[in-house]
DNA sequence: GTAATTTCTCAACCTAACTTGAGGTCAAGG
DNA sequence: CCTTGACCTCAAGTTAGGTTGAGAAATTAC
């Protein structure tokens, strides 16, 4: 292997745990930028492994990829990364996370109100409509659960 | 439209404001199990307005369609499913539920830690392997980030 | 110098949860 | 009766996040 030509696609996987075609998917993505050495191949960056960790953890955390590239865009394009550049990124992370938890969080307190009533009944229940996408679409659910008006 | 035999795919559709496709797609899945008219046509019970109203709730918490299947099977299959029905499956939701705030929360804490050092640095870092799967695989990350034993 | 690995590209396949389209039938209103 | 509009089936397309395979070129190991 030469000297600091930069890790071979093989290596970032097996130190990443990822698999090559995985990486080469990534890099499809743009979530990082190899260059190619005189044959082709494709060679990458030491702070590459620390992109792909990153990768890997925002996906735990429910980051779909075109929201991790948009994270990682924020980093600097030129010098390597400092942990200073990571941590202000684990901020975004962490807004995205309790938002997370507080949806859940509300829809198990909905949930806790419908075990008493038993109903999961419409229009009433909660868990039917908690306030998301197309409040005022028109088409809604309107007289469900067979407790129908005429 | 005739007195009680039965509603429409359309008419479900409009008040459960599911696509009809998806409707059809769910039948597929084996979530309801409508009957058919003399013209070949679909005809649901009243019921099955609840438990459609169901899947829309129970993918919100997460829940893949065999699953809710699952769940859905629980409930009598010959009568009307009562409040008390419905009420015991929420139970199953509520301890789902509660693992999935769980986890992120456990993720959360992890990542308060990572700011701190500002690290998301292997093989320290409690983020990159939390301990789910696949933990003696062999293969998993090692020497990250760049701070190589070597 | 040759054999064994790696790597390359590109196209096709995979799962989940649906949607869309084609071509044909059923039902309801005037 | 006849025209819409709702329905039917079945095949194929869609998105996300990849994997698999073929055939060829590069690299490494002995």
């Amino acid at each position: 292997m030469a000297i600091s030509e930069g890790l071979s696609i093989g290596a970032l996987a097996r130190r990443t745990g990822l698999a090559v075609s995985a990486i080469r998917y990534y890099e499809a993505q743009g979530l990082i930028q190899p260059w190619r050495n005189a044959g082709g191949q494709r060679r990458f960056q030491r702070a590459d492994l620390r992109r792909l960790s990153f990768v890997i953890i925002a996906q735990k955390f429910g980051f779909t990829l075109p929201e991790i590239r948009e994270l990682l865009d924020r980093l600097p394009g030129k010098r390597t990364p400092t942990p200073k550049d990571w941590a202000a990124i684990s901020v975004a992370f962490r807004s995205r996370l309790d938002q997370r938890i507080e949806t859940l969080e509300k829809l198990r307190d909905n949930l806790d109100g419908c075990i008493g009533c038993g109903c999961l009944s419409m229009p009433k229940c909660a868990l039917y409509n908690p306030d998301d996408k197309a409040k005022a679409k028109g088409v809604g659910p309107r007289y469900l659960m067979g407790d129908s008006p005429d």
